[in-house]
DNA sequence: TTGAAAGCGCTAACAT
DNA sequence: ATGTTAGCGCTTTCAA
């Protein structure tokens, strides 16, 4: 505790205990031979002189940071919110640590988190931002970057990806609808370029193909956010004069519902005796709004738990992963159990 | 990129260009002299090594990471949420790179996440966690480790804090349901350990005495998170074999309130016709939820950005700064207007 | 079982 | 305007 700033270094433990540096060093980083006692007393010792490890010197040396980028449009989406958690839980409980870059939907935000990140030499990315372009994507496997994206599926690089399986969700979430007797399906989706939006709207007309009593689902699009899907819908009823000919409705995610169903109530429509309402993802607050939202679920914590594995394996072994986790159907007050 | 592994290095660049590693450090890092021309041609054999900075090594020789270290309860938590992207969007603008660990409200993790940081040579802790005992705090401040305390005024500590005011946001709340004519208040607490629980029960307390009109004020208290509040008013209820005698709740946050809503719908009760409720912080969904919540809002992503503000200050001149942010009621639809 | 020496990639003095 | 030298704190050969 001489020094005039900072800690003290293994130099400091070695001079006070009389061991050389190197004898410091094995003793306090726990590999290589050091008799018991010896390193007793340079426990000892460390623990007196306030010694606290230098990661950043250990890691130059090393060349192992044990941190991890993880990249996302905002963290206090509720859907990133609970990756994130994910991650952190799963990165902690390995002796990793992350930093969090939001990109605020910005595609040169986005470039400038991954720069910054590759020169804090994380030993890997996850992102779930990816703004339309993969070039990205594609120049992280060309530097050997090991990464893993998360919630979309990018067929033509070869990475690891994990999401949760789409294709499937917009299946249970029509099939749903029509086994309940609903016949006319609105379906409120994403823009297209997101790969989770064209596998929903798939999987509704899956189900609807093999219905085959009439259904129909008309689709229209909205840039993603409560605001705008919420002005997308006003304007769409609007211009149908506010009447709606739909007797359920499919939204791209939970929030999307939200919107909706904000709006229909206020045009006097009743949920869901009027119009059936189906989110996507059980975001926490589906289960506490009135009526309690019928959904798709998906596991978002384990989605990031199991991105950050991934992303481990990539790194030691080289190996790709690419995880299509399962969905649920969530039934909640939302939609109808049976028309007629 | 002749190199077997990893990028580039300045010595690779001043090998590749004929100039001293010095030169090209300068050139690099924008600091020093270096001719217009010489740094152009360095710049440019760098860009085609794919040259990447290591932050590691210059972090170990300036001793400057740029690191600043986030500590919450729970980073999916929407109050927090909130609070994180306001310190990340600051950290960001400023050149600076946030380290993310949640604590899953265990005081063991807390203090790990604190070592660690602390080991990865942080500049700074920004710390929204608290768990009942301030001595790590009290240890931060004598190891001098820059810190601020989100959400918390700690008195007896001479160090940075950021919160709201919850003194007076408690005197908003309850003021508003005096003014509307409600007599009896319930105020559903956090636990009295918390600052933001005490301060705002006093507000509370103050707008009572102020208003002299025979206007009572009950409190009990819970556990944080939906399903504590739940638990906790659901026992009340039923204690009180399903009779609520009391015209309004204040409930500490505004997921207390929700499921305070809740609770009350299922029991019959209507909101805010037979009860009035106020929540507290105006997270996301209180705008989005039926009804609406009136609340006592703070506005978190400023929290956060002036959190890292301080912090900041802090590192470079060692002021403390103590920060009280105003709070303002948000009337909807939850509050009766007027009673008779 | 311990120590000496070299070096990770960078920057800060100092010299030229 | 550029180069030389030393060293941040740690780990890793290689010796002893």
């Amino acid at each position: 505790m001489v020094k005039r700033k900072g800690f003290a270094t293994i130099k400091d433990v070695a001079n006070a205990s009389g061991f050389s540096i190197n004898t410091v060093s094995r003793a306090l980083s726990g590999r290589g031979y050091v008799k018991k006692e010896t390193k007793e007393k340079i426990m000892r010792i460390a623990e007196e002189l306030g010694y606290s490890r230098n990661c950043t010197a250990s890691a130059l040396r090393t060349r192992k940071t044990h941190l991890v980028g993880v990249v996302v449009v905002d963290n206090s989406n509720p859907f990133y919110a609970e990756v994130i958690k994910g991650i952190e839980f799963e990165a902690r409980r390995q002796g990793y640590t992350i930093i969090l870059m939001n990109t605020d939907r910005s595609y040169r935000n986005e470039q400038m988190a991954i720069n910054t990140l590759i020169q804090r030499r994380v030993e890997g990315l996850i992102i779930t931002a990816v703004q339309s372009k993969i070039d990205d994507i594609v120049e992280l496997v060309e530097k050997r970057i090991p990464n893993v994206i998360v919630g979309a599926r990018i067929d033509n690089v070869n990475t690891n990806y994990v999401c949760s399986d789409d294709y499937y969700g917009g299946y249970l979430a029509a099939k749903h609808l029509l086994d309940t007797g609903h016949k006319n399906i609105l379906f409120l989706n994403a823009v297209r370029y997101k790969y989770a939006a064209r596998a929903r709207e798939e999987g509704i007309r899956k189900a609807l193909r093999e219905s085959s009593n009439g259904a129909i689902v008309d689709v229209i699009y909205s840039n993603e956010g409560y605001e705008n899907a919420y002005e997308t819908f006003e304007a769409y009823l609007k211009k149908k004069k506010g009447l709606f000919t739909y007797d359920s409705i499919i939204c791209y995610n939970d929030v999307y519902a939200f919107a909706v169903i904000r709006i229909l109530k206020a045009n006097g429509y009743k949920i869901p005796e009027d119009v059936s309402v189906v989110g996507f993802d059980d975001i926490y607050f589906s289960s506490i709004v009135d009526p309690p939202l019928t959904t798709i679920r998906t596991d978002k914590v384990k989605l990031g738990a199991e991105a950050f594995r991934c992303l481990i394996k990539n790194i030691e072994s080289g190996s790709i992963s690419q995880i299509i986790l399962p969905v649920e159907l969530v039934l909640r007050g939302s939609t109808k159990r049976r028309i007629l």
